[in-house]
Formats: C-alpha cells, sequence, structure tokens
DNA sequence: CCCCTCTTTGACCTTTATTGACTATCTAAT
DNA sequence: ATTAGATAGTCAATAAAGGTCAAAGAGGGG
C-alpha cells in the first residue's frame, strides 16, 4: 500500500504515541516537518485532520521560543467513540421502518454500546461502517 | 464465449486477492484503468457490480492525493475463525433458554457471520469473548 | 427486427493532500 | 516595557485522486 505523506506523519506519531508512557507526545510542529522534508503546515495539517476529539486525541500547543504541540490520546477514559452515534441513528431509522423489530434494536444498542469500547478508534469506526453495511444486507433479505 | 472487459477486470482482481495475505488488496483505481486501457469509472463499474457484499465483499476507498480502493473479501466459510463456531453455539444456548428470540438470535449470526470477517484473527477472538460478555449482561437485564 | 440488459465512455463533482504567503503568539534579551 | 526572533496557526490556491450519472453501444432472446 502506497501511503501519502500525511499518511506516514500520521503513522510515525501514533507509533511514538503508543510507545509513550502516557499517551502523550510533545512535538516541534518545524523539526518534525523537517524530518519529513515538507511544509509546516503540513503537519496542522495532519493533527488537524488525523488527531481530533472524535477520534479520541486531545491536542494543545504554545507558539513562540520553545513552542510545542502536545497530543494526547484519551480514548479509554470516556466513552467517546467514532461513529457510535451514527450508527444507532441508523438503527433507530431502521426500527422507524420496521425494518428491525424494537427487541432486535435494543439488542443491537446495547452491544454497540457495550461491546466495541475499548478498541482504537479508527478500527471502531471501520468496523461500524461494515456493520451498518451488513446490517443492510440483513434487513434485505425479506 | 467472449469476455468482456468488465469480466477480464474482475478475474484479474480476484486473482489478486485470492493470492493476497489477507484477502485484501488495494489498487488505484486510475492505475488499473491505464492498465487495461480504459476509462477509470469502468473500474468503479466492476467493483460495483462484481464485488457487492451479497458476493462476499466488502469495499472501502479514499480520494485525493494517494487515494486508493480497498477491497476485502470476508470468509463466508465457517471452519476459518476464531471462535466463531463457538459464539454461534453459545448463541443457540441462549435460544434454548430463551434468553433470546429467534429473531434476535438470527440477526446475531448474521453478523458474527458477516461483519466481522475481515478483522485480523487475534482481534476477532478478543471481540468474540468480549461479545459473549456484553451478550450474558444483556440477557440478564431482565 | 425489437427490446431488454449489461457494458463502456466521458463530462462534471467531491474529497483529500500539499504548499506557501501571511498572521498571531510566545520567550528572552535589552 | 520594548522589541527581535522563534514558533505555531490560518487560509486559499492548486493538484491528485476517486465518485456519479446519463447517454451511447453491444449482444442476445423472442
Amino acid at each position: 500500500m502506497k501511503r501519502s505523506l500525511a499518511d506516514r506523519i500520521e503513522q510515525y506519531l501514533k507509533v511514538l504515541i503508543e510507545r509513550s508512557e502516557d499517551k502523550r507526545i510533545e512535538i516541534q510542529r518545524s523539526e518534525l516537518a523537517e524530518t519529513f522534508c515538507c511544509v509546516p503546515s503540513q503537519v496542522t495539517y495532519v493533527i488537524g485532520t488525523r488527531f481530533t476529539e472524535a477520534e479520541g486525541y486531545f491536542t494543545e500547543s504554545r507558539r513562540g521560543g520553545k513552542g510545542y504541540v502536545r497530543i494526547s490520546r484519551y480514548y479509554l477514559e470516556n466513552g467517546v467513540s467514532a461513529g457510535h452515534k451514527e450508527l444507532l441513528a441508523f438503527i433507530d431509522e431502521l426500527l422507524q421502518e420496521d425494518a428491525l423489530s424494537a427487541d432486535e434494536s435494543d439488542l443491537l444498542k446495547h452491544l454497540i454500546s457495550y461491546a466495541f469500547q475499548d478498541m482504537p478508534p479508527e478500527d471502531r469506526r471501520r468496523l461500524f461502517k461494515q456493520l451498518r453495511n451488513v446490517l443492510v444486507d440483513y434487513v434485505n433479505l425479506d
């Protein structure tokens, strides 16, 4: 798989975060840019698109001398989950359309809310998408 | 019988998938189009008509620079997946005990059979274990 | 021959990535 | 306090993919 510069920077940062003791790192934007031979705003782009709160990350920064960007991963703490709300909404739709019974939707919602909590957000997002597809498949079987 | 261009592209992709380690490939739409001397949307057509979920495939894509189309085949055969059989058996138990309705167990079995098939085996094993635990929770709610 | 379905093509659209000029905010030295 | 230098942020332009859709073409069965 050929990966873009943004992908490589993302990967690099995620490895650093996972290796860190407290799932938190501090980098210098311009230094990282130099490492990857790109403009500094590329780093900002990567952080802005791949380390969002929706994905379970929290970032802070400081400008000026000795500036830094800090990225913390927090997804294990809160129940914040990627795509969770959307999937629940979709199940509600199916319920409205009588494609699922109340019992079935209850069961699904319970599973979705409790069974996938400690997965990395990217994996969960993928899984939820797939779950949705398979659900569509299922309700169309009749 | 003369095979159409669409047929040949389909064949080509399926060979690649079967040869791949994890039954998953990533291609670039425009590159493949060039290989077959056709317009890129032809590739979209092939994927849309021959790699559907009903046929056991799951696709994802990304636009923009270094974009890709990923096609995964999920394993419709039962024997190969870790913990699959056990989880299905467990659901049957719950059904016997009237802890789940027939509709609910059908839904679950369908999800289990189709939604988690392209995960790495260890992840799936872990997920199934957790799924089982959450199910136990659920049926004990009453 | 006519009709229906599947295929092929291309014009136009949306999303994602990359870059750089300009701006805002710190720190530290004076 | 002022100011110079060092960082990081913003934003818009451009490039690089993939998606959509409708129209035209190609075959096959009646």
